[in-house]
DNA sequence: GCCAACGTTGGC
DNA sequence: GCCAACGTTGGC
């Protein structure tokens, strides 16, 4: 059945391509969420993902990798321009026009958090089977159960 | 820079 | 379809 139960998600964002403080400052405080490689991934925004949808906003790659903000889903799934860009190191050469194999959507940030680092979340036993806590774990977009998004959202970083 | 984990590629 | 080689992610 279809449902309108609000989805959760954790999306990582390396800050040196787009931080927080990038997506706050953009228009609308949304970012198209480009550069997603990756079909787990893809697959997440095309099947899961509803405008509305809660989003941890996390740094990777960075000093201090954690969620650094609250953010919303703000549109459906479409085709990722990037793959199409010769010049963009997204560039796709195997993606067609008419089969684009790469897609995005639309994150609008809400409000910037402390930053809730790894080791804090590796802390909190509430949070143990959190997809991004999981060993090895590479995925850039990982769902969030409600339980944990509560714990995170409405009490760490409240 | 190192390296563990994991995804993709391509020979067979 | 198997699987070794290779590339990428991302924490440390």
């Amino acid at each position: 059945m279809a449902s309108t139960t609000p989805r959760y998600w954790l999306m990582k964002s390396e800050p040196e391509e787009c931080s927080i403080d990038d997506a706050l400052a953009a228009p609308k405080a949304t970012v198209p969420w480009v550069g997603v490689r990756n079909y787990q991934a893809r697959n997440f925004m095309r099947d899961g993902m509803r405008v509305g949808d809660g989003v941890l906003f996390y740094h990777s790659s960075c000093a201090e990798p954690g969620i650094v903000g609250i953010a919303r889903v703000a549109s459906g799934v479409r085709a990722d321009p990037t793959q199409f860009d010769a010049k963009s190191p997204y560039y796709d050469a195997a993606s067609k026009l008419d089969a684009p194999r790469w897609l995005l959507v639309d994150v609008q940030a809400l409000r910037k958090t402390r930053v809730l680092g790894l080791p804090e979340l590796r802390g909190v036993p509430a949070l143990a089977d959190m997809m991004v806590l999981r060993k090895g774990n590479r995925l850039s977009i990982t769902p969030v159960d409600a339980a944990h998004w509560r714990l995170i959202a409405d009490g760490l970083l409240a």
